[in-house]
DNA sequence: TATGAATGAGATTTCATTCAT
DNA sequence: AATGAATGAAATCTCATTCAT
């Protein structure tokens, strides 16, 4: 009768499997540059799945497919990481508005408030945990904090932009900061459930962003 | 038993820390209800200050002015004491809007918002990092969403009212939830050091939110 | 609106019950040796439902109607009232087989031997858990160890004058102890549901217990 | 057993060890399975001391030489350890009896049935402490219980095996655990100085070993 | 560069026990 | 005698981080 036999099932659930780690999908080793994105990439959607609290950075670099020591290769801590992949998500949106600004569709004002009004909601809805986290993280720690009012300071400024752009009159720090966090903030309502546990369709919040942008551009 | 162990709350206060709150003078003792409250009173204040993730039990506990211990006779967890202390805060908030609204004063409607708009926003500034640590908490965690939907709702009821009360016309509830989201967003804009941070002056911001509401009012 | 009127089922059972103990059944205040006793039995029956490990004594003494405080009026502590219960508990088996054997009843051996198998082997299934728990501490405390070598020497002589009583020659002291010790593992391995887990019904597990006894009477 | 295996929690508590145990000289760092194992020798050896009770999973670590985190990087709990600790325990057993049963010398009965005797009551003499500790878990512990049950199966089996290779008759079940039991709880009555403490030497347990296992084996 | 076992500080949580009433 | 809120030491368990390979 071999030894270990009688090992019931409880028991071999108590012993921890020898931990196989999947193999990452792509091996294509030693790149530290593909390294590093793979990790912000993984870090990005850790936490804006379960929150900054709940991630954690062995997970972020397993998910990435990496060991947890590598992690600390490339970035310092777990805060780090998350102001990079907050860059990297910042960088995604502007990429996409500068596409549809920028991208010198000469077509009718409405037609553009409503590309950039869709685009923005669509954006947060994908990011909404990511942009919580931030929050929450952005009140204690100064770092974070600098980092959003940097972004914000380019919103701004690119607001400022558009309005000239499109020949709208110029608006006020104050007046562009309200429109702005308006804005946000009603994406984030759509994002987080709000709007729709109160009832209020998306179709309808569409409608006040775009009244918010109408009434600025004029 | 160790020698130290009854010692009296001033004793083990002047024992601790540089000592913020000074704990109960007259130790006053064994009022669970009295205790259950400066526990969340110390609770608020902690995840005020440092935020969910910067705020441990123990410290609550000992920031009351008791043992480690004394927590889980009256909380479950640390979510379960935010939960307590979030709804301390919402309640103060009403209370006071209520004092102004409910007060009768018959004055002009400008003198009634903008008593409302001095109060909500100095209470924001008060509870900022509450209210940062809300929304990273709310992200994650279903039964802190639940209570701030909940929130909302009353929320919604109570502007309502006040449109009607006010003799203005009704508004659709999208059109509600966006000029309370602005005066929320607004006002912890203020109350992060956003608005400050890029040079725009508290009583712009308070003409932002006259305006905001005052557009709805009519 | 009532301030407390949004807290939702969550947060409602967060929040701690203010703790209505159940008023014990009988109030009969003030009868130190009726609470002493009670205290007892309830200890025997928690010991004996989840074991010396799970069972405290903020629970022992609620259980049987009366404040933590209480408990330690009686006992000094957990130990302490583990082996007054196990003190109980043997008295109660030996005030029944007393009854049996002594009862004087000149009915023939096999008679008694089948009567004072069932008896013993109910109590055991009646007490499995308190015969785990007391197996488990005996091995690390001395006292419960020494309490348990002075009832098996009353068993063992017991047993020498149960033979002489029935005029069966005398058995040397091992002899005894392995007649004791068999009885009593057979027993337990019915209460512990053991037989039953290997096929093994009670009433095959009676025929030994005979077996074993009637080998020593003669 | 070592002089201090039974000192009670109180006591345990006062005697803080100062007893840095001077962990591995030769780290032998990097293997997993060595630190598994060496993990569950040192468990096995702390439950075997000072019960289930009284060991702490930090200790376990400390005294394999590994810092708390280690063991969770091994086992979900302290359950999980025992189990382990068992089923090495369990191992270890058979692999002697196996060494003697086949070991197939051809020697006569009598000599066959001293060795085995003599190796297991020597066997629970070691594991007496552990012994007892699993009494009292498998209780209240379903998975310790069942894994029990496994074991006592094996058990059953072997002994009708050897009894065919020895040409004795078969024996019922209820026989066989008789035989089993009776087996096991004179070894545990010698191991936990039970029988000394009545005056009975190990030698006429012996007596009533040889007897028992060859009253079977005719 | 990448690994991953190991770390250990520290947070969470329990519970036997005390003491003022 | 009984109370029960409070205690605090100690155990359990987590996870950001290190380091030898």
């Amino acid at each position: 009768m071999p030894p270990n036999a009688n090992r019931t099932a409880a028991a071999r659930k108590s012993a921890r499997k020898p931990a196989r780690n999947p193999p990452r999908k792509k091996p294509e080793p030693r790149d530290p540059e593909r390294t590093r994105e793979r990790l912000i990439e993984a870090a990005a959607h850790t936490f804006n799945k379960v929150g900054y609290l709940g991630t954690d950075t062995n997970r972020i670099a397993r998910a990435a497919g990496y060991a947890p020591g590598t992690f600390y290769k490339h970035f310092t801590d777990k805060r780090a990481i998350f102001l990079e992949a907050y860059l990297l998500w910042v960088d995604a949106e502007w990429r996409k508005i500068d596409a549809i600004v920028g991208g010198g569709r000469k077509g009718a004002r409405n037609r553009l408030v409503d590309r950039l009004t869709n685009e923005i909601l669509r954006h947060h809805q994908r990011w909404g945990g990511f942009r919580a986290a931030l929050v929450g993280l952005a009140a204690t720690d100064p770092d974070v904090a600098a980092f959003r009012i940097e972004s914000r300071k380019r919103q701004m400024a690119w607001l400022d932009q558009l309005l000239e752009r499109l020949g709208a009159r110029p608006a006020p720090p104050a007046r562009r900061l309200a429109v702005l966090l308006t804005f946000e903030r009603l994406c984030d309502s759509v994002a987080w459930g709000e709007a729709s546990a109160l009832g209020i369709k998306r179709s309808e919040v569409l409608a006040e962003l775009r009244g918010t942008l109408g009434e600025l551009i004029g």
